[in-house]
DNA sequence: GGAATTTGGTTGTATTATGAAACCAACGAA
DNA sequence: TTCGTTGGTTTCATAATACAACCAAATTCC
């Protein structure tokens, strides 16, 4: 069987994180759940992804803990798609992308969308630090591996 | 015809670098020039990835600034492939996917590797900031979007 | 209350992306 | 100079994706 590489049993976390969302549509639904967007219709059409795609890709974040579905209305057979706390801990990766697309893939005079925070409205960056909080970039960095196993 | 949907033109920053590096294998080939890997069969042999993707993905991952192919060896037909400037930008995206997947993707007895700095040999990690300095978390960000053109 | 519309899908079918394997030319080591 | 390795290309089979048509239940309109 040709089958799409599974992750799921490497030793490496980035690895195991592109399992669960690394293909093609599950980080920009996640996008837009971030953005508050619930519904199949709504992210159907923000999207313009395929319906039946979009039905796939829903059940499998579903099913990974990073969405919910939540029955809504009077009689409760529509579902809005919510976040739960497992899918929230993405934002990290979210803002990571937002910076290097802000910083790489725009031109100077074109226009993006800007993530502030809520109080001052000031836009959001990141920084990787170490635990004793000292701010570092990528050279200052090991990988301490796993010993292959036999 | 059916073509997977192109993000070039989209507002957000985070769908235009899903558009760069969201596919299947590169964030991986991401992953593994930060670790070092430099050539083909070096890659090859990491992913286990078909060769003829491989080929594809590392023209693109180049074309698009993100690798550089430098010829080497005496005849210099041969090229290593190494992060651009513009490629290590994409070091904090690594670091949040890593960061996710130690949190949950692991069971609590299951080792992985860790992300270190060099000096101290302490976990990396990372944070959201604001401007001033404050770190807050996803529920405290408003995203600011540009008004819809005709 | 009944009709029309929207929602949230499912089911074909076509096309593209991916994977495995075979093949090959150039290089390097012995 | 022979042999193994490197860095691919080509061919073919299968999996993933897209698009369109269809549908039942819920909602809105009148």
């Amino acid at each position: 069987m040709v089958r799409r590489k599974s992750l799921k049993g490497d030793y490496c976390p980035s690895a195991r994180s592109l399992d669960v969302i690394g293909d093609w549509w599950s980080l920009l639904i996640v996008r837009d759940a971030f953005d508050g967007l619930t519904r199949f219709s709504e992210f159907q059409k923000s999207l313009g992804i395929a319906k039946n795609i979009l039905t796939e890709r829903l059940r499998t974040l579903v099913s990974r803990g990073i969405l919910e579905a939540v029955p809504t209305g009077d009689s409760g057979s529509r579902m809005e798609y919510r976040l739960t706390a497992i899918g929230r801990d993405l934002f990290p990766v979210m803002v990571a992308l937002r910076q290097f697309g802000e910083r790489h893939l725009f031109g100077p005079d074109e226009e993006h969308s800007v993530l502030v925070d809520r109080e001052k409205r000031l836009p959001v960056h990141l920084d990787i630090r170490t635990q004793d909080g000292r701010t570092i970039g990528a050279d200052d960095t090991v990988l301490l591996k796993i010993p292959e196993e036999e």
